[in-house]
DNA sequence: GAGATGACGGGCT
DNA sequence: AAGCCCGCCATCT
């Protein structure tokens, strides 16, 4: 079926390594403008060892949005410094920098 | 098919 | 500037 989710994960996955995006982003993207929620509801259901980049998706603040477990933030943020993403005193990610702009 | 869920966002305090 | 509240939307139970 052609659930939304898994227009969220092909979306993802085209996002470049160094880059982000944030949920409100994908949701426009996508022509839903207001589906930000949902798309965060679809990277809950992500199996570990997925091919998508779900770390390359953040908030609209530019901050790692919390969850459970509490360890799973951290890991996110590892990953996108792994990649030359810099995070600022206050743990966010400058997005006038970072920010994918689409394709 | 109705009610609950949640890794969001924008606006107001 | 930081939090809080409330509306949104697709999926799950």
């Amino acid at each position: 079926m052609m659930h939304f989710y898994e227009q969220v994960y092909e979306l993802v996955r085209q996002v470049p390594p160094g880059k982000v995006v944030t949920y409100g982003q994908v949701a426009a993207l996508l022509g839903s403008p207001r589906s930000a929620r949902a798309v965060g509801y679809a990277l809950r259901y992500l199996p570990r060892g997925t091919d998508v980049p779900w770390q390359r998706v953040i908030n609209h603040r530019g901050e790692i949005s919390p969850r459970f477990p509490a360890e799973s933030p951290l890991i996110q943020r590892l990953l996108l410094e792994s990649e030359g993403v810099v995070f600022d005193g206050n743990d966010r990610v400058d997005l006038q920098v970072y920010r994918w702009q689409g394709e």
